[in-house]
DNA sequence: GGTATATTTCGACAAATAACGAAATAGAGG
DNA sequence: CCTCTATTTCGTTATTTGTCGAAATATACC
């Protein structure tokens, strides 16, 4: 039960299932998230933390980069069913569609170029 | 995606969720619910507008008792295949079979009665 | 009408959670 | 080693949410 509750309590925030539905295009780097979502950098890393806790999301590290990808293997069977029927139920919601067309965007700019953007010191 | 996170959010909280199950073997009246639970009857009924108000359960009235099921018609298709999968993940867990058993009882007592001794003065 | 009763709403409080900036950590490069 | 940089952790604050008891509401009965 704690871990059924884990999950749902982790679903129950709009941005993280934002970034859920970010990570189904395939695997993202923090840096990318972090321009999608518009919050502190802080705050996306706490929130992947919860979906990583979660088993909701994997990640590795290629040198300072972080990634993040959808679980390939979920804590239970139903999860990934249960991540199909939601994300089939947001997809066409206005955020999810301006979320769809931004991260195009960021997708397409060079990753050193977009840290210096989000994170330089000028 | 306002309706999709109202769900979201009322699935969010374990007492919810066991409500939910509870309703799952039929209509249950709001006093068995307080006594299963053994939450205070304003938590109860919060909860159960919460889960209302997400268009998760229906209600009607009959005299003084009010019952409360599952909907019958969800806001979304998808809706009742989540409930189906999540009440599949947690039909075996130890609190669940817990309420399983204490939810036999509490049917198996005459409702009158069973708010005296919840409701009653002494 | 008055009294009794099942339930909901309200108000208050405690606990949990989302958000931020600062500090810490980990990795890269010279 | 030092400096730079991507990310995480920490500490703080604001907001939200779960819980309770009291008050209000709705229904039944005399």
């Amino acid at each position: 039960m704690r871990e059924v509750m884990d999950i749902l309590k982790a679903l129950a925030d709009e941005n993280r299932v934002r970034l859920l539905f970010a990570l189904r295009s395939g695997e993202l780097c923090v840096c990318q998230l972090i321009a999608l979502m518009n919050l502190a950098p802080s705050t996306v890393s706490k929130h992947l933390s919860i979906l990583r806790s979660a088993r909701l999301v994997d990640s590795r590290k290629d040198g300072r980069w972080m990634y993040y990808s959808l679980s390939k293997k979920f804590r239970s069977a139903s999860t990934g069913r249960v991540l199909d029927l939601l994300f089939k139920e947001i997809e066409n919601t206005d955020q999810i569609l301006d979320d769809k067309k931004n991260l195009k965007n960021v997708c397409s700019e060079d990753m050193e170029k977009l840290c210096r953007r989000l994170f330089g010191k000028s």
